[in-house]
DNA sequence: TCGCTACTATGACAGCTGTCATAGCGGCAT
DNA sequence: ATGCCGCTATGACAGCTGTCATAGTAGCGA
């Protein structure tokens, strides 16, 4: 529920972000995302007036917002933040999934910028907006936990290389090992650059 | 020279690996690979029978064998071999080509995993076997560093992960600020899990 | 010369893609 | 009811894809 009651116009976006991340930007077809969206083929065009390209920038935009948005979430399921329990949820997240669902989809955002870097510039573009929106909140908790304010966003940067390279490799191998790996050797080091949080918090 | 001296096969498979780090493996087609490669068109039936799955899984395969005897020349090019020293020349590989070349290309696993992973099995075990390829002399390396046998191999997957989330984020923003960022963050972590080598070494 | 083998050339095939043009529907305001 | 507008339906288009069938060439051994 709810979820059903969005427009098609947004529902088209979301399944082609859906599509996009389990069998990339050019094995995604424009029909093929109005059949799973439930929308009419007829509409395509009357939505997204700038093709393919359109459906496909914003569909990467909507997957940024999506993970900022998650980073706020995780920050308020968390009972005593810390920089390792942040990154700990953000990979949970995905071997939450793939343990219920089954290795199908990456991220869209690396999908987008593996198929689309070089031959698609405003694609790209979409890409490198949505890793700085994802970046921003992660770069804000970690100051808010005590990180200094210039290490904030290199830490967060690293946060998101390591998530990101590490599903590609768990997609690879159909096993979150790489996912787990990483979570508990980066968590160390990203505690160990907080502040030592004050007692009374 | 001795470049060009190779049979028309193994160019094929030498130009599907730079075209799909480009452009991806869909959008990669087999006459283009023939073209690239200055190979006959008739003659990509003949070398792969397997048509281009059969090209796409050499390629990948290619590209994770060139990426551990990467590994191998690293390591002998470093005067006084360390974690982070390692770790610092794989990622100026990359930064090197970006800023001579552009941002053309990025991994051609990467690729192969983003674009076939859910579609094709096969492909899938080749980026698969290609990242195991690759962790196996990080890690050989890492206990040749006095790193303990049972954190080496995680710790070379954490590198690989960050290197290849790294690369994308860098690809995305046309930048290799994400590169230098992991490469400077993760280099005293990697240093810290060795062994203080002994003075004689 | 014959035959065999490795390799190449060429063209055709069905299937799919994104794009576009045209027409039609339904509802709402005037 | 009239006209407008948001939305949809449908079909066609050229272009490209991987695959395949057929034929042809060069070279080498017997």
């Amino acid at each position: 529920m709810g979820v059903s009651e969005r427009g098609p116009r947004e529902r088209m976006v979301f399944s082609a972000a859906q599509l996009i991340r389990r069998d990339g930007v050019m094995a995604t077809g424009m029909r093929e995302v109005a059949a799973h969206a439930n929308a009419p083929r007829g509409s395509l065009r009357h939505y997204f007036p700038g093709g393919k390209e359109q459906l496909v920038n914003e569909a990467v935009a909507w997957a940024g917002q999506y993970a900022a948005r998650r980073v706020a979430r995780f920050m308020a399921a968390l009972s005593e933040p810390t920089p390792s329990g942040l990154f700990a949820a953000m990979v949970q997240q995905w071997t939450d999934e793939y343990r219920a669902s089954g290795f199908e989809g990456g991220c869209p955002v690396a999908a987008a910028t593996v198929d689309c870097a070089q031959s698609t510039d405003s694609t790209r573009d979409a890409a490198a907006d949505a890793f700085a929106r994802w970046t921003r909140p992660v770069a804000e908790a970690l100051t808010d936990m005590g990180v200094p304010a210039d290490e904030a966003e290199p830490l967060a940067t690293l946060m998101i290389s390591a998530l990101e390279g590490a599903l590609l490799i768990a997609r690879a191998e159909r096993d979150d090992r790489a996912l787990t790996v990483v979570a508990r050797e980066l968590g160390p080091l990203l505690d160990s650059r907080a502040r030592q949080p004050s007692p009374g918090d």
